[in-house]
DNA sequence: AAAAACAACATGAAATTTCATATATTTTCT
DNA sequence: AGAAAATATATGAAATTTCATGTTGTTTTT
C-alpha cells in the first residue's frame, strides 16, 4: 500500500483560523444544521427559500413581498420571483391592498397551509432533536443567546 | 394624517415561530452578523466565495479543490468555476500533484497571501468588536458552543 | 493483471440570483 | 395643488449556481 501524499479534510488538525472564526462558525453551524431538516423539506415538494417563506407566513395571517424578504433574509426583487412561482404552484395567493396598491399582500392557500402545518410541526421535532443532543446548558442558551446578538445586530 | 392599514414589519409584535426557531436564528445571525464585514471584503475587490477561499488558504500552505469546498460550506462544482475565476485573477495558482494527478492543489499567490493577510487582520478586528458588544458571558461562549454544536452535527 | 469500483475534478444546460433600473403609487414639501 | 421625494414591486440582462453526468486517474477485487 502506497502512503498518501497527504491526507484530505486536514487532518492535521492545526486550528485554522476558520475554525475558531465567529462568522464562520455561524455560517458553518447554520448550514450543517439546516442541511438536515433541508432534506425534508425538498421531500415535502419545497425548495428553500420556498420554505422560509411558508415558515414566515405560517403565523402570519398576511405579508407584504418586501417585509417576506427582509424576514427571509433575500433581496426584494428574488422574493418577488419566487412568490411568482409559489402562486403558480397554488402554495400562496397575492392581492392587491386596497389602500394602497403599491402593496402586495402574500397569503397562504389552504393547501399552503397545510403544507405549513406539516413542516412546521417538522421543524420543532427537528429542533427538539438536535437540541437534545446539546449539553444542557447550551440548549439552554444557545437560542437565547442568538436573540441577544440578533438585537444588538438590528439595533445599529 | 392616514393611518396605516397595517404597519409594515409586523410591529405587532406576535412572537413568530421563526423568531424562536433555532435554524432561522443561526441563519440570521450568520446572515446579518456577515453582511457587515461582507462590506469590507466587497471593497477589498473579492466576492464572498472569494473571501471564504482566501480565508481557509490563509494558514493552510495548499488545499484541494474538493477540501475547499467542504471546508468553505460549497458545492464541488461551484468551487472549481470560483477557483478559475481567482487564477484568472492572480489570487491563487492552481498545481496538479504529482503522485495522484486527480488531485488539484490550490495555492495562494503572493497577491493573494498579501489580500488574506489585510482580510483576516480585518476580520478579526471586527470579531472583537462584535463580541464586545454582547454581554461578557455571551462573548466568553458563543463560539465554544457553536463548536460544540459542530462537533454534535459531525459525530452524525 | 483485468475488471470493477471509487475518487477528484470538469462541464453543459437549465434554473436561479443579482444588479441596476423601470414603473406605479403614495407621501411630503413648498 | 403641483413638484419632488419616497415607497413597493417588477423586470431585463448578465452572472452565478445547481444538477446531472462526463473524464480522467487511482485503488480494490477477484
Amino acid at each position: 500500500m502506497i502512503l498518501k501524499t497527504d491526507s484530505p479534510q486536514n487532518s492535521g488538525h492545526k486550528a485554522k483560523f476558520v475554525n475558531n472564526y465567529l462568522l464562520y462558525l455561524l455560517a458553518a453551524a447554520s448550514e450543517k444544521a439546516s442541511g438536515q431538516f433541508h432534506a425534508k423539506v425538498r421531500k415535502a415538494g419545497l425548495r428553500v427559500p420556498e420554505w422560509r417563506v411558508v415558515a414566515c407566513l405560517y403565523d402570519s395571517d398576511k405579508m407584504m413581498i418586501t417585509e417576506l424578504a427582509e424576514l427571509s433574509l433575500m433581496e426584494q426583487s428574488r422574493m418577488t420571483r419566487i412568490i411568482a412561482q409559489m402562486v403558480k404552484r397554488g402554495i400562496v395567493k397575492r392581492a392587491i391592498d386596497g389602500t394602497d396598491r403599491r402593496r402586495v399582500w402574500v397569503q397562504l392557500t389552504p393547501d399552503g397551509m397545510a403544507l405549513a402545518q406539516t413542516l412546521v410541526a417538522d421543524a420543532k421535532a427537528h429542533e427538539r432533536a438536535l437540541l437534545s443532543e446539546l449539553a444542557d446548558t447550551d440548549a439552554a442558551r444557545i437560542k437565547i443567546m442568538l436573540q441577544a446578538v440578533l438585537k444588538r445586530l438590528d439595533e445599529r
